[in-house]
DNA sequence: CGATGTTTGATAGCAAAACTATCATTTTTG
DNA sequence: CAAAAATGATAGTTTTGCTATCAAACATCG
């Protein structure tokens, strides 16, 4: 069964895209062009001419190209937390499961997303690049009201309860949870285009995933850092 | 001596807003409409409108709305390391001098800045919410080629070089750098519309750096942390 | 003081973006 | 086969982003 176990929240689309091949084809289509194109140039229009379709068309699966990149987040932050789930399943110790979810937020994705047709390197490029313009909004707070954001809240909720169990009595576990994130995110973006700003190696293009493991040691040391104050005192 | 120390690069502008009542006009308008609106829906249209002026008057000093988010960006990143420069001067001890900065990153801003009629809660304000805009584009390299960032990325510099101090052997104190300074920026975003991902305090609407002292506290676990588990490698 | 250059205002306009409406077709489904 | 839903085709609106032109106001310099 590699069908949807994400329920993806219903107000992300006005049509939900993963039940025809149009819909279908606006995902793998519109990741892939959000993607070149970036958020600020990325249009429908573009997006209808690529797929040899039209804009109204577009606009009956998605409110807006802000929605999409919403739905798109919603997935992707759901595909993390589904793997992360399975993947400590298994594990046994906070610093194992830890581990295992700075491995998630460093190294490339797997090609096979839950979305058939997104790739996951594509879906990855685009979180770093474009997903903190989801929640910079003025409608920020409408849109949380409508439950839009819980896929990322959900996973941070689970790496901070790993936190927590790593050092119970730490304070900021969920702080520490959405830096951490938030970290693995920007780093990489920053080791490509301001790379003055981190210490990741400057890597040729062509190589994806190139100091993921310079990453996953900074993320590491920055909580086991904190954990082992926070038992020394 | 209340002028400018700070030399902005001239590619920000096309014509130097300091240099006249207009240029003034257009920076006080422009960082409280801006603050208002957010990015998106901020015109330059709108502006001129704000101010009694016309959209090419606008124009002529910048070239557009993200050239003037890149100008007031490098304001108040000058004007963070103008303070924190001064700040330490008189300060003895890598600690002593990171708590200054931690405390320069995190309290209220002064109301009163270099930039004369903006007020320096407003350009915090906007920093929080639109600074990420200014570098998550597809003109990254080339607006970095330009020289446009070079006053986030010297802020970011001063403190590597305080955390370096404090841990020679660490090997990440630019990205520990930056990870804190994109903390210290988020962590308040999150406070306000996005609860659930930080550990500060929910604070009513009207008490502005509330949670400040944690925040701080917080990043200076994250330093100390790091710093610790490194001198007992 | 008068000529010259710069700054601003006023007006106009254009191309693209961000939608929305309408209606004819095709496809699906009951 | 009929009804309903999905798509395509076309057209149109408002807003944004930006440029052009020209005249009036103002400054400055010989």
């Amino acid at each position: 069964m590699d069908g949807f176990n994400l329920a993806l929240h219903q107000g992300l689309y006005v049509k939900d895209p993963t039940r025809s091949e149009l819909g279908l084809k606006i995902l793998s289509h519109g990741s892939e062009l959000l993607d070149t194109l970036g958020l600020e140039h990325f249009t429908f229009r573009k997006l209808a001419e690529r797929m040899a379709s039209t804009e109204p068309t577009v606009y009956r699966y998605f409110e807006n190209k802000h929605r999409l990149l919403l739905y798109l987040s919603t997935a992707w932050w759901g595909w993390q937390e589904m793997r992360l789930i399975s993947g400590i399943a298994r594990l046994h110790g906070p610093e194992a499961k830890l581990a295992f979810a700075l491995e998630l937020l460093t190294a490339p994705a797997p090609e096979t997303t839950p979305l058939p047709g997104v790739h996951g390197r594509t879906l990855q490029r685009i979180m770093v690049a474009e997903f903190p313009k989801a929640y910079l909004t003025k409608e920020v707070d409408a849109e949380n009201q409508e439950g839009l954001f819980l896929g990322y809240k959900r996973f941070c909720a689970h790496l901070a309860l790993i936190i927590a169990d790593l050092a119970p009595g730490f304070p900021y576990p969920r702080m520490l949870a959405s830096t951490v994130v938030e970290a693995s995110m920007v780093q990489p973006y920053f080791q490509r285009h301001l790379p003055r700003l981190t210490d990741l190696p400057a890597g040729s293009e062509t190589e994806p995933g190139a100091g993921a493991a310079e990453l996953a040691d900074f993320l590491r040391r920055l909580v086991a850092g904190i954990v082992h104050e926070e038992t020394n005192a």
